[in-house]
RNA sequence: GGGCGAUUAGCUCAGCGGUAGAGCAUCUCGUUUACACCGAGGGGGUCGGGGGUUCGAAUCCCUCAUCGCCCACCA
């Protein structure tokens, strides 16, 4: 066992994540390393607030494994980087959990609705407030710890909270400003009302679910003439309580002789006019539409054209008030429709009934039907607050990735509506608003303020109610990226970080959080809040459904990390995430990430007991040996894909690329080839391999540990890989080297020529253990030269005994393939059968054949001569004359067998 | 009713104008002192259908089909 005490040390034998993450999580953050290091060009990053009390799930994951990518990655680049943490309060959500438990207790609130009234006991606002704040205490602390777990490299001294001081005082300032500058306003419209939840919610929180409902028809009597009717139909006949008008559509000959008149509504009887007016649609229905301004968002507006009275018929709870006949009122609103659907079929006014599929409005969060009702709201006048922010994503101050994104930002915030924030709520923001005795409004930093203005107004001192509503949650966040920096004081930090560089998030928070932040963001710091969005995808299950609770599909991302640890979930959620799509997470692919932290830390330890070390001074670039020059290039090669890839947000090509160099190139192949040289008698070859060893492994965690920063942590400090922190050392500098290439055309040939012998040796069942000699003919002189050169590589790799120039007719019972620049021989003899032999060469010719053929006519054709690039055509003729040339080696090999 | 996206190997997905790829699964072989959470090799796809543009199309355009998501006041 290692000893955690000292810096370098054995690693060991079998990889465990856990303890790894537990102690390098706790070194990294008692380092101070998560803060700005001071100095260095700006990076920041605000944190989308998880709810105080919720826990991580998979959207967190890859939310925060993305950006601590991005943030582990410009902090080791030097630049001056901080990730800002915190929370949110998540109004509702967490008002409904807290509600919920008291329930359970048979507490109830004091909220003056009926429902609940069953409670034994009901607690006021100040009580319910402070049962909230014990339950964050409980719980809050959670969601922080699991983001710890994840590796996410915060800067927690700074963590705040939309609740706490600061930034209670910045939306208080944002509040009052906005109203005296006449953004914020009250303003008397029907709101979306959640009767379960009493209160308005915003546009966004409603969802449309499709029901199958039915469609009344509804004979309503025409006054003056006892034998005429209008029928009208609705899918909601309780509201017809409320009616005041029927409207037909002006040019619909069927009702022209009855606009003008009146109807006489039925179990009501009031006097309802019937209007001509564009909204009703002919086709709809019956033509005829009744309107019930108080309770439909196009009735309210019909409505208002023609001067008819708004009636509203429901209390908070959508029970039946006093507004209706004495026999319906205090039903409940589906047992008010039954009855009233009872009421006119008794009377014969019922004409029919269809069945009808339609959409119905859910609140977001109760799941209940949302009931349109006229109640007197704040507001805030978004489509002016817009503006500025459209334009600074017409500009390209802020871009959105993937640049698709901008036109759904954008057809929302062209089409923008009043932003309704107040809610009947105890939990959240208080709005600062106090009435006179006369309802006057007084809006102010503080009570004293609005005594004063009230005592101005009044002329003498006056009693003051406070607004009781208070702020829609998203109305916090909005101030997120300036307020959790120190706004409105101007703070080093504001001054510094503002705006941030990106933000990064998932489509479904565009309208509630990114387009809120531009707005405020624009007002308040004259300044787009952040440079570019990063929009990712959602996390499905693996049958591509929404994770939620209620379907029971819900993948736990903690009993991942604690299966395949942080690292492997991390990696996943980088490697799985392509831009623009949506993430399908399944165990199976976290485990073979978690393979492959295992097949690094395997590495290590290799590399460690052979001696590798970082040997001062010494220069990679400057390397004898070839295979050591070859894996430079190689590593350079995937530095510059991974840092291209995260330049332009494509983590899956980033993490991809890495993967492959570390477990196909350097594992596979260049540990391999310096197996040779680290047993060989070469002093100074020994010497070079070691160091270089040690050099790309070091340069590998660096460029790994955005990703999977625990296990390249580790690796760093048990090999003794460098000075302080892996998490603030350098991002590594690879200079192109001259003979690069050379390097690699040699190397990627002697690749081939193994690969080329195992095969053979795997298709022909060479027996393991069979010791075997190479020969080689018709070789070029590079080809030769290579040979000779890697002999030790090439026999080691493809298990061959020696290797030879063969010079007479091969001996019998021999296979040949052919490689670029030569043709390889293998006696087989006794292992395989001429005929056999025969057959594969005659098969493979036949392959390069078909080959050749397919580019003889492309290049026959005088369009493609014409027309395609010349690289391409040139291309196009070296692949040809490889071809043929391997041909024609295979076809004297099949000579030469033959002639045996 | 608008808008967006998807359809590529058994599964999950890359590729998005110039030789069809990866991981997993599958099959064969393998006790070579980093690793069986491993190594070597193999099989498997007319890139949803149909048109078009192009010298050349999985890749661009049109169209159809199927699936998914977002927005929308459809009585």
């Amino acid at each position: 066992m290692a000893d955690a005490e000292t810096p370098t040390g054995a690693l060991e034998k079998t990889f465990s994540p856990g303890k790894i993450e537990e102690r390098q999580y706790a070194r990294w953050e008692q380092s101070g390393a998560f803060r700005p290091r001071g100095s260095g060009e700006p990076f920041s990053v605000v944190i989308p607030p998880p709810n105080v009390t919720g826990s991580l799930h998979m959207g967190h994951a890859l939310n925060n494994t993305l950006q601590d990518i991005l943030v582990r990655y410009h902090r080791m680049r030097g630049f001056d980087t901080l990730w800002q943490p915190g929370t949110d309060h998540a109004g509702i959500a967490t008002q409904m959990v807290v509600e919920r438990q008291l329930a359970a207790q048979g507490i109830g609130l004091d909220r003056g609705g009926a429902a609940g009234a069953s409670n034994a006991r009901l607690i006021g606002r100040r009580e319910f407030v402070e049962r909230v704040w014990e339950w964050k205490a409980e719980s809050g602390g959670a969601i922080t710890r699991q983001l710890r777990r994840l590796g996410a490299s915060l800067a927690w001294e700074r963590e705040r909270f939309t609740m706490d001081e600061g930034l209670s005082a910045a939306v208080l300032k944002v509040f009052v400003e906005l109203y005296r500058e006449g953004l914020i306003y009250r303003d008397n419209r029907l709101v979306n009302w959640d009767p379960k939840l009493h209160t308005t919610i915003s546009d966004l929180e409603v969802e449309q679910r499709e029901i199958k409902g039915h469609l009344w028809h509804f004979r309503y009597p025409v006054e003056g003439d006892p034998d005429t009717f209008i029928t009208v139909a609705t899918t909601r006949p309780e509201t017809m309580l409320g009616d005041t008008g029927i409207a037909v559509h002006p040019d619909d000959a069927r009702y022209r002789h009855l606009v003008g008149k009146h109807a006489i509504l039925p179990l009501v009887g009031r006097r309802i006019p019937i209007v001509a007016d564009e909204y009703s649609d002919p086709e709809k229905g019956t033509g005829a539409v009744k309107i019930t301004p108080a309770h439909d968002f196009n009735d309210f507006e019909v409505g208002r054209r023609h001067g008819l009275e708004a009636i509203n018929i429901f209390t908070a709870d959508a029970y039946l008030n006093d507004n209706v006949p004495a026999e319906f009122r205090g039903m409940e609103r589906f047992a008010a429709r039954k009855a009233v659907v009872a009421a006119m079929e008794a009377q014969g006014l019922l004409a029919r009934i269809e069945d009808h599929v339609h959409m119905v409005p859910h609140g977001d969060r109760s799941g209940v039907p949302i009931e349109p009702w006229l109640t007197v709201q704040w507001y805030v006048n978004a489509g002016e607050l817009a503006k500025p922010a459209i334009k600074s994503v017409e500009d390209g101050r802020t871009v959105f990735v993937p640049k698709s994104w901008e036109k759904t930002f954008f057809h929302w915030m062209r089409n923008i509506q009043p932003w309704a924030i107040s809610r009947q709520l105890w939990w959240g923001h208080q709005i600062p608003a106090w009435y006179g005795p006369d309802d006057q409004v007084f809006v102010d930093y503080d009570e004293a303020g609005a005594r004063a203005q009230a005592a101005k107004h009044y002329g003498r001192d006056v009693e003051l109610r406070r607004d009781p509503d208070v702020l829609d949650t998203w109305f916090s966040s909005a101030l997120w990226p300036f307020s959790t920096l120190g706004w409105p004081e101007q703070t080093p930090e504001l001054r510094k970080f503002y705006p941030t560089s990106v933000l990064v998030t998932g489509f479904d928070i565009i309208f509630f959080w990114v387009a809120r932040m531009m707005m405020m963001g624009h007002h308040f710091m004259h300044e787009v809040p952040f440079h570019s969005v990063y929009i990712h995808g959602i996390v499905r299950d693996e049958r591509g459904q929404k994770m939620s609770k209620s379907k029971g599909n819900v993948v736990d991302p903690l009993d991942l990390i604690d299966r395949y640890g942080a690292d492997a979930l991390r990696f996943t959620m980088a490697a799985l995430a392509t831009p623009g799509r949506d993430i399908k997470p399944s165990p199976a692919r976290v485990e073979g990430y978690r393979n492959f932290a295992t097949k690094l830390w395997n590495a290590a330890r290799y590399a460690q007991m052979n001696g590798c070390a970082i040997v001062p001074g010494f220069d990679p670039a400057a390397a004898k040996l070839q295979v050591n020059r070859w894996i430079l290039g190689e590593l350079r090669r995937a530095a510059a894909e991974t840092e291209a890839a995260i330049a332009e947000f494509r983590f899956n090509d980033a993490a991809n690329a890495l993967y492959h160099f570390a477990w196909g190139t350097f594992c596979d192949w260049y540990l391999e080839f310096t197996k040779p040289v680290l047993n060989g008698a070469d002093a100074s070859a020994r010497d070079e391999t070691r160091a270089t060893t040690a050099c790309i492994l070091r340069d590998l965690v660096k460029l790994l540990h955005p990703f999977i920063p625990f296990i390249t942590e580790e690796i760093w400090e048990k090999l003794g890989l460098g000075e302080g922190l892996l998490m603030t050392a350098p991002w590594p500098t690879l200079p192109e080297a001259s003979g690069d290439a050379a390097a690699k055309a040699e190397l990627d040939w002697v690749v081939q020529a193994i690969t080329e012998i195992r095969a053979l040796r795997s298709e022909m069942n060479v027996p393991a253990g069979a010791r075997l000699a190479l020969g080689y003919k018709d070789a070029s002189a590079e080809a030769a030269a290579r040979l000779k050169k890697h002999a030790d590589i090439i026999r080691t790799l493809a298990r061959l005994e020696h290797i030879e120039e063969e010079r007479g007719a091969p001996a019998r019972g021999a296979v040949q393939i052919a490689v670029p620049e030569a043709t390889l021989v293998l006696p087989l003899a006794g292992v395989i059968d001429a005929a056999a032999e025969r057959a594969r060469l005659g098969k493979e010719i036949g392959k390069l054949a078909g080959e050749i053929d397919k580019m003889d006519r492309k290049l026959a054709n005088p369009g493609f001569l014409a027309k395609a690039d010349p690289e391409v055509v040139e291309d196009q003729r070296e692949r040809r004359q490889e071809a043929e040339a391997a041909r024609s080696r295979l076809v004297a090999a099949l000579e030469r067998i033959s002639a045996l």
